[in-house]
DNA sequence: AGGAAAATGAAATTCATTTTCAATTAGTTC
DNA sequence: GAACTAATTGAAAATGAATTTCATTTTCCT
């Protein structure tokens, strides 16, 4: 298994524990696919995923240990344009935006620091104390781009 | 009345004769509270404020209205953190972004083209042909901030 | 006025998300 | 390792915003 994915879901491990929560085969499995996916999955699609080698695990359980995953940092929600709930591994505090396409529905990340001390600037010009943002550039990705234009 | 939104009520009538789709006193009532009151609106806000008047207008025919602003270009549809659907009048291109006060709820809008030719940039950098953007800033606003830091 | 097509509004439906609850399981403690 | 307590599980039900249905009413044309 990848060294990164046991890591992690020691860290989760240690967050169930600390919290008097307890390690299960579920949780585990399920933490597992998540991770090892990497992907903008919403509950259903991973539940679909897990279900295929674990027709036992119920969606409620893939709902609840994504919400779990959120809350012990390991990841983050998230609600683009289609309105539908998709969850990231977190690594750390690499706050990044993202680029989706109209089209195939791609989801591209990408951080830039720029961005964020003018939105820093913006913010303060208004007397606001950001804590978090959200940006997302919605168009057609290399592959889906018209030819003309 | 106010000259503008008589005016938009009256594009609002030409889009639905020119559509076929007809006026009605509801339409007009529902349109004139909207635009007078220009705020980012859930269709359930708006219907609480007409039907303290209008207690014959139902809550879809307001929902329906706003929907049908939005199709003629009157309004724009928006959605934030808290995943409810507003409806904001829309005056002409001016695209905006937001800045969400957590604790109070209030949204300020702002415009910057530094960051529209940033998105822009960034955008390109990944072969991405940007049709629109989402951002929003989300803190504590000059009132709600706390008073250390 | 008459008639066709659209609009209205109450109620029903949809659909993702969240909660409930009885049965099961994990992780102590003896 | 057995017993116990609290958490977890999963099916089903509930929730809640958004949307659709449908019988009735209204608009707008002639």
């Amino acid at each position: 298994m990848d060294r990164q994915v046991s890591e992690k879901k020691e860290q989760l491990r240690a967050f169930l524990k600390e919290r008097g929560f307890k390690s299960t085969r579920q949780r585990d499995i399920i933490a597992g696919q998540f991770l090892r996916c990497g992907e903008h999955l919403t509950a259903e699609e991973l539940y679909k995923q897990i279900s295929r080698t674990h027709r036992e695990i119920g969606f409620t359980t893939v709902y609840r240990t994504l919400k779990l995953l959120s809350k012990s940092g390991l990841a983050t929600e998230r609600v683009f344009a289609d309105n539908l709930t998709r969850y990231e591994p977190l690594s750390s505090e690499d706050h990044h935006d993202h680029l989706i396409c109209l089209r195939c529905g791609s989801i591209t990340e990408f951080e830039n620091p720029k961005m964020e001390k003018l939105q820093k600037r913006i913010a303060e010009e208004f007397g606001f104390n950001t804590v978090t943002h959200k940006m997302e550039l919605y168009g057609y990705c290399r592959m889906c781009r018209k030819p003309d234009k």
